[in-house]
DNA sequence: GGTTACATGTAACTAGTTACATGATTAG
DNA sequence: CTAATCATGTAACTAGTTACATGTAACC
């Protein structure tokens, strides 16, 4: 899950470690906070699977007063956005490593997308697959609803059946927990309702 | 938390790991499953600190020989259906261990009731919880929802404000997440202020 | 007598956390 | 020059999961 994370972030934009952290606990920190202890060792893994490049920050010595362009516009522009990107453009690369995406990065990112669910966990991970569901094709993305939507529907039958052969077994401080819980599920499949409408007519949510 | 959610069962009756297991999942099973693999190990850590105990079944040699037999056909017939009737039929206990819960382990639960969280997964935390908050002394179970209703209160501060400044940046994906999110928060505050004011008025929830 | 369900447990893995260790850079 | 912040990383722990290994009892 955090892979899948690190991965939407660094596609719109390369960026080091720490930096990235701060992205995530405040992108997505409503949910989850995300430790170095975790990202570091996550972004290694990635690095070690080419999901994802370490790319070098503007050399420390920035006078460089008789080297000639590289010729690489693109390399020169990546370099241009990673100095913006820590806010503080003379800061020495020397400490800091700023990953870049790959192209594999991005083949498992779609795949990450889409599969994944680990089946517990489930509503934080799709949670997070919304927030980055616009990089996928639409009819993918509508998959990815209408499997939300199906194990919702699920949960709910299930709910029911439960609760009318033991509801008079619970007491109701659970009874209420429940219907809190099934209210909730109601409510977000309509909201999925809404989402997968707009998809189908091919506009976007409002 | 699970040791909280087998303390919360065997609290209400003394049981076998098998048996704990399919209340488990079956009663808190809409959230989480739980499987053996944590279970049996849980329940020696709970033995281990001894909040639980091993307690046997009645014991398998039923004959009792110093006993004369009554000479009664009929009554012995009678006290073995008598026997399988007793809930439990024939079966040997040998290979089954039959847990109760102990007086550390009533303290225990009672401790993990209030404090516990984890931060992270606060919500199935919470749920839990409520599901065996009967348990609890009335002011206590107040203070634990108002503790809940706080930490709501303040994500769906934190989520304003971000809301306020960020917005713009959010594709709409992500937007249409943190307002459907922002609303869920909203109604289990409401939910909680319910819960909140039946406990006040001593009553009990609908 | 073989299949199904009951029953307990271990091993390896997953996916994170907190606490700790280390060092560079910047601001006052 | 020293404290705060930036920056990367490791170690030990938490809290579970799935897959595997083992064996008993009940049913037909």
């Amino acid at each position: 899950m955090l892979e899948l994370a690190i991965l939407g972030v660094l596609k719109e934009q390369q960026l080091h470690g720490y930096e990235l952290k701060k992205r995530l606990t405040d992108a997505l920190g409503a949910f989850s906070s995300v430790s170095f202890g975790s990202l570091y060792p996550a972004l290694a893994r990635l690095e070690a699977a080419g999901a994802v490049r370490i790319v070098e920050e503007a050399p420390p010595a920035l006078p460089a007063p008789a080297v000639p362009m590289t010729g690489s516009i693109a390399g020169e522009a990546a370099a241009f956005r990673a100095r913006r990107a820590a806010s503080r453009p003379a800061r020495s690369s020397r400490t800091r490593k700023v990953y870049a995406i790959t192209e594999r990065g991005e083949a498992l990112f779609e795949e990450l997308l889409v599969t994944d669910s680990t089946s517990a966990d489930d509503d934080r991970a799709f949670n997070l697959k919304l927030a980055f569901c616009r990089h996928l094709p639409p009819e993918r993305r509508l998959g990815l609803f209408e499997q939300r939507r199906a194990l919702l529907e699920d949960r709910l039958a299930k709910a029911r059946t439960k609760s009318r052969t033991r509801k008079e077994r619970m007491d109701l401080y659970t009874q209420s927990l429940v219907d809190h819980g099934t209210e909730a599920t109601e409510r977000d499949i309509s909201w999925l309702d809404r989402l997968i409408a707009i998809e189908r007519q091919g506009g976007e949510p409002s």
